[in-house]
DNA sequence: GTCAATCTTATTGTATACAACATTGATAAT
DNA sequence: ATTATCAATGTTGTATACAATAAGATTGAC
């Protein structure tokens, strides 16, 4: 699959603004962009507005594209949908979920269980995105899979701050093991409940995480 | 607001599709697009961009975009995530709503009604949209909001096909009563069980006419 | 010295030019 | 006759050139 410069660079600009680089607010300029990528402003504007449309980047017509980081308000507005949209995919699952996919979120989880006891933090992310994603793709509805996936990304860099706090890690696995519980037994209502805590906790934590370093700043 | 010209032509190509213009599969030939509009491929580009990336067209690398209608399945899981989105606005709501906002929602009911009775469908859709995207609003999470406002124009076209079976429009209405009555007493689940069955049942009315064309077809 | 108007400069938005690739048709070989 | 190869053509993807507009500097008036 031969993806486009512009595909390319719209992930590589993502990232630079996930890790920092780029911070809150700041402007981005296509013809320094372009060098640094080795192009021209054609491909930089393509990935730009892609970014746009994402979410991620605010463009005002004729001033150019700014760095968009969520506030606080509008990062707990989206934990609170994705637990809802990750709770719908739980109910779903739990009547459509195959055998074999319980295995998988098994298997998953015994991974994620690994990288807690190596201390490997982003073999956690990783398998811990992987469960989810066995999650949203056994609801059996494709269009809320997507959608989940995309706001799992979006979401993705804040969730990883929070998951820092003192004894989340080791709570946030035994939920999953409730969560794979209900689903084996098919409690539609009982999967899709333990699922909403789980995500939404991570916003409350969040929401916390923001507000201790708002008073250390003080 | 000066926005782009590449916004504006994103728009019509949109208007184009929806009205069948440009039927599904069809490619969409750049330097045509650019002429029809008076335009250079640049904008035109731009606007496609656009188009692939909110799923009304596809782009493959190298081979051009091309009209992607959601076959029936696409279509029913959309409606199952749109009867999800706006149970959980609903649900949001009746903790949220404000007394004003339930007045707004009775007078859009009321035009509804009038829009019925003067058999003015163009209107009833009109208002009927008002009606859902003050729900939205009222949800207190503008995230969500705009997640329905998306949803909500995606599937535009194909509500309004499916409202026009007999009786539907009438049963719409009672149900729209119902949704009010609920927010109105607060009850959160009531309101959002009278929402998602609202939304749900538009889905399977569309899958029985999209059945009945099948086997008329035949 | 401060404020306003104008001019300069820088940056976005659009047009055009060019390059890379895919598709299609023709030609040739089996 | 059929298939494979290759050329011809057309279309996308990228680079560059130009136009329009907004931010900033400079000069002048008060």
């Amino acid at each position: 699959m031969d993806q486009k410069r512009s595909d390319i660079i719209a992930n590589q600009i993502e990232e630079l603004i996930f890790d920092g680089t780029f911070g809150d607010e700041e402007r981005l300029d296509e013809v320094q962009l372009a060098e640094r990528f080795a192009v021209s402003r054609t491909p930089v504007r393509e990935a730009l507005l892609r970014l746009a449309q994402s979410g991620l980047v605010e463009h005002r017509p004729r001033r150019g594209v700014f760095v968009k980081q969520p506030g606080p308000i509008a990062l707990m507005e989206m934990f609170e949908v994705m637990a809802e949209l990750e709770a719908t995919a739980a109910r779903f699952a739990a009547h459509r979920i195959s055998d074999n996919a319980i295995g998988e979120l098994k298997d998953a989880n015994q991974r994620c269980n690994a990288a807690v006891q190596e201390q490997d933090s982003e073999k956690y992310y990783r398998e811990n995105e992987q469960f989810h994603a066995i999650l949203y793709r056994e609801s059996g509805n494709s269009f809320l899979e997507q959608e989940c996936l995309r706001l799992q990304r979006r979401l993705q860099p804040f969730r990883r701050t929070q998951l820092r706090l003192r004894g989340r890690l080791k709570q946030s696995m035994k939920e999953h093991e409730q969560i794979v519980e209900a689903l084996e037994e098919g409690e539609a209502i009982q999967a899709s409940e333990a699922v909403r805590s789980h995500i939404a906790v991570q916003g409350e934590k969040f929401h916390h995480l923001m507000a201790s370093l708002k008073t250390a700043a003080q």
